[in-house]
DNA sequence: ACGGTTTGTAACAGTCTGTAACAGCGCGTG
DNA sequence: CACGCGCTGTTACAGACTGTTACAAACCGT
């Protein structure tokens, strides 16, 4: 709590130029695509989609600023949170190949995200071999990411997948040049709990538990890391990062 | 009990050519790509594994016939079904963009998959490029796959994962012109009750209470569909199909 | 026919859920 | 700027479902 709040938000990414990075490491820099597709900047109010299931699916989006969540959709009403979303992940990938998008992206903050329409993505292949590689990367890096959570969901029991979320956070945040060890949650409890197969309440007494056990301090949605190794160990080693 | 269980097994594909099949219809000829990339038959037996995590990525394999299933592992030993791939489905494509494989595919029945060497697919992609946007669809398609079946084990208790599972199960055989009615699970109770994120005894007995409700009739491995709409209102419509 | 594996059944225990009440924070309104 | 409403988050307790453990039966390959 000593740990002035100011740090949170101090980002190593800035304005400079996006990129798009992949699990492997390259990064493919976005003025490249530029000059074949047109982008046009969204900006996305906190609550506010940026496309729906059911609608034409016409671009991808590359997140710039802020986060988002991925919503699958039954017709009976269920619903399910199946990703968070941060800067430099490319969103829409899942519905190529469908005339309509197959699922819902919401924006958790204020955020900006950056339309790329996919036919020019798909005429820019032709001159940037490059990008065509790093779509079916990213599509691989994204089955991977969700075969892993389905390992986490399918093996691991509630207070455990908190801490396996927590880590995957910290991580997340880590390689975007955030601190690792305090961050605010941007989702709801909610939304943490419908991800992690789970109701908000147990999330709730989860967070609270770690924070007893001196593994993490947690107040709403700030939260600190105290003891990396013990979380590791609740969770049981590592996740496929995204 | 009383149909003839000779009728399991009369398969509309046979020997002739093999084809990709894509979520929106498409298929891609074998043959065309035979052209491009030399096709090796390989044969597994029961239990024997295709490729396993950690070894060097070298190709992806398409089921030509039989079954396996995918296993996610994690280092400290828990492991998780995560698929079960029938003829013309794609494996592999999940390790693209690595050095070595993520996961494991091993044969749950004497099956035969054609290898088709990562390179030598790359080449050929410049050739046909709509190989190339076959794999990316079917990228696409699995992820939407995994969305979905996360949406059924986030949402559903276990009566319902089994029903869907069952529906699944029943489509995919429909769709490979089998009977969608009668057929036999090639997965032991222990790998669907991993996919599903359950024990195998719960498995059993959500099996043995649909029976009781005469929604299907099973006996070991051997289950009969009897009222599709009852199996559809448990499981609470539709998932997107492979 | 045999032993090992797979599957089914049962009783018990445990975790997670459902419900409820309350507290804290944000936000709009007056 | 204060107030009040609503949403979000926390905690407690009872109860339901699933997991656990144990054992028996059916099946399989040798």
């Amino acid at each position: 709590m000593n740990a002035p709040t100011s740090v949170i938000g101090t980002a190593a990414a800035t304005e400079a130029n996006a990129f798009l990075s992949l699990a492997n490491g390259d990064r493919l820099d976005i003025e490249a695509i530029r000059q074949h597709v047109p982008v046009r900047r969204c900006k996305h109010a906190a609550g506010q989609g940026v496309y729906h299931a059911g609608q034409p699916f016409l671009a991808l989006y590359l997140v710039h600023s802020g986060s988002y969540k991925t919503c699958e959709l039954a017709d009976d009403g269920r619903e399910q949170v199946t990703g968070f979303r941060m800067r430099g992940s490319l969103m829409g990938t899942e519905s190529i190949g469908l005339k309509n998008y197959s699922c819902d992206v919401i924006a958790l903050e204020d955020s900006e995200a950056w339309e790329l329409p996919y036919p020019a993505i798909l005429r820019a292949c032709l001159h940037l071999p490059e990008l065509q590689a790093y779509i079916t990367g990213a599509l691989a890096a994204e089955v991977r990411s969700d075969r892993s959570w389905m390992l986490m969901l399918g093996t691991l029991a509630a207070e455990r997948r908190v801490a396996a979320f927590l880590l995957d956070v910290a991580a997340r945040y880590a390689h975007l040049g955030y601190s690792a060890k305090h961050f605010i949650l941007r989702m709801s409890r909610i939304d943490m709990a419908s991800f992690l197969a789970l109701k908000h309440e147990t999330v709730s007494r989860a967070l609270s538990r770690l924070h007893d056990l001196h593994l993490i301090s947690v107040q709403r949605r700030e939260v600190q890391v105290l003891d990396v190794d013990g979380l590791r160990a609740l969770a049981g080693s590592g996740l496929v990062l995204n």
